[in-house]
DNA sequence: TCAATTGGTTTCATCTTGAAACCAATTGGA
DNA sequence: TCCAATTGGTTTCAAGATGAAACCAATTGA
């Protein structure tokens, strides 16, 4: 589906992963996958979206290896399960919540929190340099790929 | 804009992100942001996007922090700049980039980089607990605020 | 000074979304 | 075992969002 316009093409990787999950569904669907969320009728009351579209959105993040269907386990319908990609986007979301929390909550306001599960300490995103050096956002520059012979 | 749902009470930060940011062309105009675009055909050219969803955009992004409008510098125009918060979207973009990278180019295939200025070295992102061990996206776990007076 | 560019807005056709109705297959309970 | 409810969708249709193009005032540049 969202047909409006593609970045498949894109250079930028970033443009090419919203291409793939950058609509407004399927992040959330994929939020509820890691929350442990498999059958269309869990996504459908977690997210209140109409079944329809819930439907569409299951089968594109299917097609695109995010999700799969697995036969089954206890039963005879399907579950939805992250794939390895899918999984993937772990640190998408872990971002996605980080900046949720700093910005988007009244102090005070409550909020779920992502923690280790045999400690409890809470979970953060660092940005480090590939040697393992944390740097501030100002100090990462993107390079471009050359098109021509530009840099 | 995007009228169609609104997930600004989810106790989720994930969610209320996506509220914010969770369109098809916010995060390319931040991300071209990122990359010191400020002009509105800048972007315009960047992104091939309709004039008059561009200035949708770019009001909403606005109005809800991310970006800001500052006089000008050189010229009788505007600039859109990120703000304090709109800089916070950093590590999403990172953690986006670094899925496209892995998963959405062919081997061999060229993209841009995420570097470090001074050094050339690669960035990336880093899930760990807050007292610095990293961990494995299956060690989190969400903690979900008690509703009524349930873990 | 005059043409081109910038930074939009308006209009309109097309596509997407959402709600509701509908349906076959599965499941659960009496 | 039988029937009702639930699941996992699809179809239909109205409403909303998007994209292309035309248009326009203000700015800039030569």
């Amino acid at each position: 589906m969202v047909k409006r316009k593609s970045h498949k093409g894109d250079y930028c990787p970033s443009a090419r992963s919203l291409d793939v999950i950058g609509d407004w569904w399927s992040l959330l669907i994929v939020r509820d996958a890691f929350d442990g969320l498999t059958r269309f009728s869990e996504f459908q009351r977690s997210l209140g979206i109409a079944k329809n579209i819930l439907a569409s959105r299951l089968r594109t993040l299917t097609e695109r290896g995010i999700l799969e269907t697995v036969p089954a386990a206890d039963s005879a319908r399907q579950q939805y399960r992250l794939t390895r990609m899918g999984r993937d986007l772990f640190p998408v979301m872990v971002a996605l919540r980080q900046f949720g929390e700093r910005h988007l909550f009244a102090p005070g306001e409550k909020h779920s929190h992502l923690v280790e599960r045999d400690t409890g300490k809470a979970v953060r995103l660092d940005i480090r340099t590939e040697d393992g050096r944390p740097i501030s956002p100002d100090e990462a520059v993107i390079v471009k790929v050359p098109e021509t012979d530009e840099a």
